[in-house]
DNA sequence: AATTTGTTTGCAATCGTTTGCATTGTATTT
DNA sequence: AAATACAATGCAAACGATTGCAAACAAATT
């Protein structure tokens, strides 16, 4: 029965002596007989004794669960990171409380609430789209709550970051293109309230300069869901009405490039001869389309390991406050497939 | 200050008042004047006073956390049960606490001798592949905790399972390539120790009986991993082979049938009209594919709503044990794609 | 005025554990 | 034999909330 759980105290009313010489013998405390140690961990075994987590955390006011919120978890990358994020976490002894705001800013906020009350130890944020304005996330850090953002990252002064450098990833995705010969790149932008999406505009635009290149501002359209029909629509859109027509494109997220894979295949344009195209995240299935698309891959493990540890180090106070960086950028690395290789022909 | 927050009793204190006054006030229970009422609760937001949930659990013996345990995050199916879960149980007020097994058993087993010290107050489980007995999981059973399982469904007597119809998504998928002509239809199985790989190929074998095929034994392989690398090496092993060679392929999974779309690919056979290919599980890639994949879908999200809403029922007694059906099974839908339809042609 | 009734509030135990301090018992020193 | 030291153990408070029961007080009834 789930309520029969032994305690410390079934132990010591098995044994006759006080429960807190028990508590001390599973401890290992000095000042405890090893006879009566012994004999104490025989009755735990006996008695199926599991120490009861919930009066620990009581006691010693630290619940050692941590709260994730992300945006989506049927979400490549995100999924990435939850996975290096419970990794690290159960590795340290921590569980982990995901959840998850469907893009939502109110959904971020209760969640939020909810956790408050929970005693968690700490939070890893990544936000919504929606969310442009911060003050639910410094009220929590006013509280004195550890909170670490991954990818998406608030314009908060001191607020503690691990991303990748969205700019560079993106600065030589571009470079890339005009390498393979493109001259009309285009580019489709995230939600423009996201830091990362500027990021990759900046890296975009000053990768078209530093070329000599001109920046054409109809050549860049938000496209702000990331999802293959926006994307499809969009491309279509330009490749319809623009002149010169783009001969490439470089997308913000890699579910945008594969829908102007999608447009070009239906007007007929042919990849990477006509168009060339680059993704932003090197997703799974990257690999999996014919052509191959060529992308930017974001370490979401490793994010999701790092942005851990550095939580897990606050919490445990193994790290002196003022040391921290506040903010761990993380390498960005272009995987160049088919779908932008004009020159080189390979797979 | 993370341990300033305020207590019950700081309201008790400021009002001069007994801290049992408080909580009933706090929660309207009768027998407490409304001036006191108003008051308390002034304060308590004066005092931003937030109820700690951990308190609460010691008290209830209960924690408002449910343990889901899944092989892999980063996986398509998955993680959309994950969010169905996420999403009920933030709904009724639970949180959800997130462990992978990473399809190791061993990892199965630690994370729920973990989780048994944390007060859960249900599982939702999905065990790995390595695991081919059960007790451990009978062992918290009899201890009266609720588990549910998905997907993966153990052979435990009385155990509450929620599951797709495998065998009937894999009798119409192989159904649907022989009206359309296929007459050597291949069988990429998943691990043999699963029941739903045992089921999808009782409902490939049944599919062909029932149609007077004769069923080649040679034409089915196991592909345990279920990647596309080893999809497509099994099928060009196939193709390269078998006399005569198969003229379509249903996978155990849709990364396997990637894998024997790029075997196909490679070896020069055209999809549809040489090769028709089939897979399971209907993932986000089958649309993006050229030609898109025909697929089974597993319907995840409401998976792990379902899921989600019997464990919390049965948690909150909502329902008597011997009412509980002992196992839910979800329709699957077949979406046929252009990777098999050989006689009319649409996309 | 004494008794009953009802309203409002407080006391104290409880959940399972940790931990500072006090107590007991035994061995050692003088 | 008395004093001291030390090892081993127990007591009780604390963490923050809930809740059965008792207490206090006021109002209503006799």
């Amino acid at each position: 029965m789930k309520n029969g759980q032994a305690t410390i105290k079934d132990i010591a009313r098995e044994l006759k002596i006080s429960f807190s010489t028990v508590s001390r013998a599973l401890k290992d405390y000095p000042g405890i007989s090893e006879e009566t140690k012994r004999k104490v961990k025989e009755m735990a075994i006996k008695l199926n004794y599991r120490p009861n987590a919930i009066a620990l955390s009581l006691r010693k006011n630290r619940s050692f669960n941590i709260a994730v919120i992300v945006p989506e978890v049927v979400h490549f990358f995100f999924s990435t990171v939850i996975s290096g994020i419970e990794e690290i976490a159960k590795k340290r002894g921590y569980n982990v409380i995901l959840t998850q705001t469907n893009e939502k800013l109110d959904k971020e906020k209760s969640s939020i609430e909810a956790m408050l009350s929970n005693q968690i130890d700490g939070f890893l944020i990544s936000y919504s789209k929606e969310t442009t304005e911060f003050s639910h996330f410094e009220n929590i850090i006013d509280q004195g709550f550890p909170i670490i953002f991954f990818d998406r990252i608030p314009d908060i002064p001191n607020s503690i970051n691990v991303k990748v450098d969205d700019f560079e990833g993106a600065y030589n995705a571009v470079s890339h293109l005009i390498s393979q010969g493109y001259e009309n790149i285009a580019h489709l932008t995230g939600p423009k309230n996201l830091k990362i999406s500027q990021e990759r505009e900046r890296g975009y635009r000053e990768a078209l300069a530093n070329h000599g290149m001109p920046i054409r501002e109809e050549m860049i359209l938000e496209c702000p869901m990331g999802t293959n029909e926006e994307g499809k629509r969009l491309a279509l859109s330009m490749l319809d009405q623009l002149n010169p027509r783009p001969d490439a494109f470089f997308a913000n997220n890699d579910m945008a490039a594969v829908g102007v894979m999608m447009a070009c295949r239906d007007s007929g344009y042919r990849i990477p001869e006509e168009i060339g195209i680059v993704g932003f995240s090197n997703w799974q299935f990257c690999t999996m389309l014919e052509p191959g698309l060529t992308s930017v891959s974001q370490p979401g493990i490793q994010m999701g390991k790092k942005a851990t540890e550095l939580l897990l180090d606050i919490i445990e106070k193994k790290v002196e406050l003022d040391t921290i960086p506040n903010s761990i950028t993380l390498n960005t690395e272009l995987f160049i497939r088919k779908s932008s290789m004009r020159l080189h022909k390979k797979s």
